[in-house]
DNA sequence: CTTTCGATTCTACATTTGTAGGATTGTTGA
DNA sequence: TCAACAATCCTACAAATGTAGAATCGAAAG
């Protein structure tokens, strides 16, 4: 993953009302939920839900597809992998072994 | 991981000059670097490394200690781990195997 | 004690971000 | 065709963020 899409996809999950999106949709599944839904689970205004949505996917972390009259939104589970990665590489670069418990399952294989 | 300090670490990290600096201090390891020294690997004024060191330790990613003139700045390998295994939490959530790609040797054992 | 030097704080400013009501667009079912 | 409904766009505004020079603070060396 470039550092670019990292850089938006971290300031994406920053802010409260869209890791709230986020979680809805990665609960949702690859089934994904039309912004109605989320603005009512996220007990958010539709035009917000919109501004949030559009920055999710701005940064790479959510798709969208047409189903009849919604448009449902979904992960992107390929891009949150990545950033997961991306991550781990910073946070391991020369130091593995400082930053990945083992113990607790985490792991990481690079290098 | 509180929602509360993962918010505050991805918006650290959603800035090129932080995650620049941030990766000074991964590379640096335990040992840390003082903040003028960051400042010229960075290429960025000194008052401005202030701000966003302070960020960063805001944060919880960052630590700091007196070391006679200096005060020197290191990662909080702990943290950094802490927030991997909560962006894996929300990655995973009742979809393991969607996200993870085990292949690639990096693993989430929660759940 | 005083000078030096590393680091922060202050200040001012431009830019970006987040919020939400209302208008608009566009798809679908009647 | 047209009424309904979902979603976005427009707009205005408040708040937060990022930048950097200048002033200040504080520890340590002499």
């Amino acid at each position: 993953m470039e550092e670019r899409q990292a850089l938006a996809a971290f300031g994406a999950l920053s802010q409260e009302t869209r890791l709230r999106i986020l979680r809805l949709l990665v609960v949702a599944g690859p089934e994904g939920l039309a912004s109605g839904v989320i603005a009512d689970q996220a007990e958010v205004p539709a035009s917000n839900v919109s501004f949030h949505i559009k920055e999710l996917e701005r940064a790479g972390l959510v798709a969208s597809r047409r189903e009849s009259r919604s448009i449902l939104y979904s992960v992107d589970f390929e891009a949150l992998n990545g950033l997961v990665r991306f991550l781990m590489e910073d946070c391991c670069a020369g130091q593995i072994g400082l930053c990945v418990d083992v113990d607790r399952a985490v792991m990481c294989g690079n290098t």
